[in-house]
DNA sequence: GATACATTTCAAATGAAGTTGAACTATTGA
DNA sequence: TCAATAGTTCAACTTCATTTGAAATGTATC
C-alpha cells in the first residue's frame, strides 16, 4: 500500500456514512449484503447517496460489488483493511514502536483476544 | 476513542500535506519540530497554509504544539495514534480477526520486527 | 413484451476544505 | 524602543465533496 492508496483509503473512512457502511460490511463478512440492505440499515438515506458512498468505497478499493439478481451486493475486501492497519502502524511507529505495542494491547483489551 | 474521534483524525491524515506532517512528527519524537523546520521540509509551501494544516492536526488531537522562544514546536501525540490504530483494528476486526491477525503480521514484515 | 423492482447515473444545488497573500501578534536582541 | 524573526489569523477565492430528486439501466416475473 502506497501513500496515494493510504490517502485515499483514509478518506473513503474519514465519512461518517462511509465508516458504518465498512463496519457493516466486514460484520457481514465474505456473504456481504444488498444496497438496499445497506440502505434500510441507514434508514433516512435515499438510494442515491448510497450508492455515492459505496462507490467512494469501491474507489478507494475497499468495498467490491456483485451482481445477484438484481440485487447487487457488496462486501468488504479484507486483505485491504488489513493493509490499511499496517500501513497506519508502519507509519505511526517510525521509530516509534511503543506506539504499535500500545495500539496492539489496547485492540486485545477491546476484543478480549490474547495478543500474539 | 468514539466515532466522531476517529471520523476527525482519519479525516486529518487523509491529506497529503498532513499524512507527512505526522510522519514528519513521529520520526522527531518527543522534541517535536518548529512550524518553521516542518515547513522547510515541505518545501515550497506558504507559511499560512503549513499553520492551517497544523491547526488542523491539533483539532484532531494528533499534534500538540507549545512555544519555544519564537519558534512554536509541534511533536505527535503518541496514544491518540496507537488510539487510532486500535479503533482501526477493532472496527475492522468486528467478527474477523484473521485481518487483524494480518496486519500485526504485515507490520511485523515492515519493520523486521518480530510479532508479539 | 409489459410491469415492477433494485440500483445507478446525472445535473443542479449546497456546503466544506484548501490555498493565497496581506495584515497581525509575539518574542528576541541590538 | 526599533527592527528582525517566527508564526498565526483573516478574508477572498477556488476547488472538491455531499446531497437531492429525476431519469436511466439492468433483471426478474407475469
Amino acid at each position: 500500500m502506497n501513500e496515494n492508496q493510504a490517502l485515499g483509503a483514509f478518506a473513503a473512512i474519514s465519512n461518517q456514512t462511509r465508516l458504518r457502511i465498512v463496519r457493516m460490511l466486514v460484520v457481514a463478512g465474505a456473504d456481504g449484503r444488498s444496497a438496499g440492505a445497506i440502505a434500510e440499515e441507514l434508514e433516512g438515506a435515499p438510494p442515491s447517496r448510497i450508492s455515492f458512498h459505496l462507490s467512494q468505497l469501491e474507489q478507494a478499493g475497499l468495498v467490491e460489488s456483485r451482481r445477484e439478481g438484481r440485487s447487487i451486493i457488496y462486501s468488504a475486501i479484507f486483505p485491504a483493511l488489513s493493509d490499511l492497519v499496517a500501513f497506519l502502524m508502519r507509519d505511526c511507529c517510525e521509530g516509534h514502536c511503543a506506539v504499535c505495542d500500545k495500539a496492539i494491547a489496547l485492540f486485545a483489551k477491546c476484543t478480549g483476544r490474547p495478543t500474539h
